[in-house]
DNA sequence: ATATACATACCATACGGTCGGTATGCGTCA
DNA sequence: TGACGCATACCGACCGTATGGTATGTATAT
């Protein structure tokens, strides 16, 4: 006697339950307690699917390290590319809202704002390449998406200095990673928001704003 | 028939030969593999002892988690004391100093420079607390260092502004773990040190320094 | 003599992974 | 239209090994 689950259809083959619960436990999960920690028989448990349904879904462990970075970059292009950050017509106002709207979003446990991606490559950077890869991927595509804004408002505004729009995606990221990062030393996730204060005035440094004259 | 190592002094019972290998082995083997992935059978195979020693030394995994992170700290803050950043008579020279010695020692491979305490206390902060709050002691004493040269330089020049030397050492302290995280993503220390040059031309900007006249 | 600092054998459990089996979706062809 | 067959999706028992940890014995320092 079989407890049936909702099946997927051919047409949409990667859509099959377990796997979606898996991959959502696993982010949840993993961000908790880290890659190596995190047991099969624990995401199983948590997914209430089986070991046979997790080894079917995914070869091993470490390719579900890669797809749960992967369904983590596909979630969050999602989740970015919805969110009001994007309004302004200034391309410089798109990116301090931005930073705003990371800051806004940092609310609640630490393990509910934190990267998964940014978690999983501290542990895994040198012994699984594939899973370092994968991350890479989420954090660099996401940086992509900012470069753009960044790279506009360096040419409307006419700014020369000696520094890449390319180099400045990548140290917003660094700041919230690092902001991550010490928020967890320190157990308190203002630490974070801290990071970001900084950031921002550093940003309006940069294109020469002193007040709100970015606002649109 | 026994192989004798060399035994401490009971004036000096810390300073078992075992203990120190297993915290150096720890010390580089969880910062290439993380916590959760080292086992104790591999620090004992890299340190050359047993377990026996091993359990004798620390009472648990965790607790050499623990001791780990102390001596993280201890033989941190003695390298950073004799660094030669502290020499500039002016404060804000020493600051930026700091960042620029911080630069100068990411060479290498990413598992050779890269933070003991951030990469544990990014996977143990919720699960082992005691290792978290060690890991916390250890970056934050680190910070308070470094706050000390940047209140004195804020005194000196009379800045005002809206931010405090502390938030400014943790941002700091964000920037470079972030830095590294954003570098075992992309398997790049360049992307460290990039970070480092806008964490360098933001602490110019807050001292309103445009040139190299915070030299002594 | 006693405490320290180990060595060694051992243990119960947890781990990632395998394997044979079963239920269901779906195209095919009479 | 419906019986058939195959692919997909999943179940759950099992396996070999690795894991953190323990118990006991022994050499050395004081």
């Amino acid at each position: 006697m079989y407890i049936v689950m909702p099946r997927p259809t051919r047409q949409s083959p990667e859509r099959g339950s377990a796997r979606i619960r898996l991959l959502e436990s696993a982010r949840d999960i993993i961000r908790e307690k880290g890659f190596a920690a995190t047991s099969v028989d624990d995401l199983c448990k948590a997914a209430e699917v089986t070991k046979g349904a997790f080894f079917h879904n995914f070869g091993s462990k470490d390719a579900l390290g890669v797809a749960v970075a992967e369904f983590w970059s596909e979630t969050t292009s999602a989740f970015f590319a919805d969110a009001p950050y994007h309004t302004p017509d200034d391309p410089l106002a798109r990116v301090l809202a931005y930073v705003a709207f990371r800051k806004a979003i940092i609310t609640g446990e630490l393990k509910e704002f934190t990267c998964l991606a940014g978690t999983m490559v501290q542990e895994v950077f040198e012994t699984a390449p594939d899973i370092r890869d994968a991350c890479g991927r989420s954090i660099f595509g996401h940086t992509a998406t900012l470069e753009n804004d960044i790279e506009m408002a360096r040419r409307e505004r006419g700014i020369t200095a000696d520094w890449t729009a390319k180099s400045l995606a990548h140290h917003t990221q660094a700041v919230l990673q690092g902001g991550f990062v010490v928020a967890k030393a320190g157990n308190d996730p203002a630490l974070a928001r801290e990071s970001l204060d900084h950031l921002e005035r550093y940003i309006r440094h940069l294109f020469n704003v002193t007040e709100d004259d970015a606002h649109d």
